[in-house]
This record gives structure tokens, sequence and C-alpha cells, in this order.
DNA sequence: CGAACGACCTGCAGGC
DNA sequence: TGCCTGCAGGTCGTTC
């Protein structure tokens, strides 16, 4: 489900219900997630206070003062604010239960998320060689370019690496390549200089408004208290093979590129 | 070493 | 209505 702006518009959303809420209970229903939820969470968090919460790409971080709880929303995970009364649904696999009576609750069908605890999360093997964030100031096209132009590989994979830069999923790969004007097959090495700029440039400004809009909404994002995000309605290629181009009235088509649906119009990205 | 692919899951849409 | 197939916002681990 959620790329950057997704998991931000979640973290936005959740933080003033938890920020300095202390934990009264841990309830885990479904420990297979990606990854087990470790056993012994519940020790490490009953009667501790959450300090933050901050978003390293993809990951949440719940902030205590001995340590983090990492969670990773996968495809189809999101988090609610409920109260203790309300009833857990199916798919509703773990929850942080407050004094104050409010409960953050994760349901994620496909379970492709994951709930993990690190002191300090920041050297978690997850964490630890991430790229930089695509909207702080160590993603500049000097070093962009620089990254990718030892690539041979199609600059959409690249773009999707998180070595290189964190957080562009599916949806804002494909935007962020039409914005640029850029064709999702080009070798990452055949990118000049001044296309990487403007790439760069791209993924920043669309990430930006994704995050204003509140992410988008395909089929089940939810921000925290139940709004959709309308994102959605300003994608100019994802998912609208055989409609017209916005720009220029073309066909947009499709492409797998690393086993993921890729699109872009032709003739406003012309491959060479 | 990088590239390709399988794996992990459920839900839903579409075709028959 | 029901069954089957394919596809979906992610990304790690294995294999070549």
């Amino acid at each position: 489900m959620p790329e950057l702006p997704e998991v931000e518009t979640t973290r936005r959303g959740i933080e003033p219900h938890v920020k300095g809420g202390c934990v009264a209970d841990v309830i885990v229903r479904q420990p297979k997630l990606r990854w087990p939820i470790p056993v012994d969470l519940k020790q490490h968090l009953v009667g501790k206070k959450i300090r933050a919460v901050e978003r390293r790409a993809k990951y949440l971080l719940l902030n205590f003062e001995h340590g983090s709880v990492i969670m990773h929303l996968g495809m189809s995970g999101h988090l609610h604010i409920v109260t203790a009364k309300a009833a857990p649904e199916k798919h509703d696999h773990f929850e942080l239960q407050f004094d104050s009576g409010q409960v953050l609750r994760l349901r994620d069908p496909r379970r492709f998320g994951a709930v993990l605890w690190a002191e300090d999360p920041m050297l978690h093997p997850l964490l630890a060689k991430l790229g930089p964030e695509p909207l702080s100031p160590a993603f500049t096209a000097k070093y962009f370019f620089a990254a990718v132009s030892n690539k041979k590989a199609a600059i959409k994979k690249v773009l999707m690496d998180n070595a290189v830069v964190v957080g562009v999923g599916n949806i804002y790969a494909s935007e962020s390549l039409f914005a640029a004007n850029i064709h999702p097959e080009r070798p990452a090495n055949s990118i000049t200089e001044i296309e990487a700029k403007k790439l760069v440039t791209a993924v920043r400004k669309i990430l930006r408004a994704a995050i204003k809009q509140g992410g988008t909404t395909l089929r089940d994002f939810m921000s925290a208290d139940g709004k959709p995000g309308y994102f959605r309605h300003a994608l100019q290629v994802y998912g609208r093979v055989g409609e017209p181009c916005y720009t220029c009235g073309g066909e947009i088509e499709s492409v797998v590129i690393g086993q993921r649906n890729t699109f872009y119009c032709d003739s406003c990205q012309p491959l060479e």
C-alpha cells in the first residue's frame, strides 16, 4: 500500500495521539508478519512513554527512551487510532493500548508488514544501509547523477532502489519519470546530468505534493483518522494504460520493469 | 558482483 | 452464483 507520502501521512496522523502516551498493554493477535513480532516486545514497552514518532524511508519509528518500535506497513498495512472498546476486526494483528484509553491498532491483510524492536533503530540491519531521504538536503542532483551513472539497469528500477534513494515506490517512480520526461526503460547510465537534476526535482515535487494531499488511495489506503488520500486525482500516468496523456493526448502505455507494472507516455518520454 | 526471480499473504476484479 | 486466474502500494533472500 504505502509509499513515502502514505507513510508520512500515517506518521502525521498518529503522532498527536500517541506522542507522550504511556503504554498500558501490548496485544499481538497474529505474530506472523513479514518477520515474527518479537515475543518480548511487551516487556520492553509496558509503562514506557513514546517520546516521538519518526519516519525513516517507509519505516515508522515509535521512539522510547530505551529504544524504538520499528513498523513497516508492507503492501496493505494501516494504522488506526481507536478507543479500547472498539472491537478488533479480521486482520487487526497488533496494537498498543495506552493508559489514556486510546489504542494504536495495526491492520494488515497481506501481512507483508513488520513490527520490530531495536535499541538503536538506525543501526538495525533493515535501516543501516538505506540511501538518503528524497526530501532531505542529501538528495542532490550531484549525488543522484553519481549514483545513477555507474548502473546499467533501467532508471525506473534504480529510482526504486532503496540504497540509492528511499521511499519512491511503484506509483511515484512512474509519476516522477513522467514529470521529468524520462522513459522508464532508459539505462540509468544514459541519464544526463541535466536529466538527473530534472528527475531529482520531479521526485521531490511529487512526493511533497502527495504528502500535502494526504497520499494516494488506490483501494484501501486511509490515514489514521480514516480519510483517504486525494493524490490519486493528480496521477498523470499510473494506472492509466490506454487512456490519453493529459499533456499530449497520446495513449498511456505500460511495461513490466523488475516485475512491476510501469506506466509512461511514449511521446512525452521518448526512449532516446 | 549484479541481475533475475521466488517468496511471503489476502482480497478483489474479471472472465467463463 | 461460483470457480479460476491474475494482479495489487514492498522488499528480502536465493540462485544464476
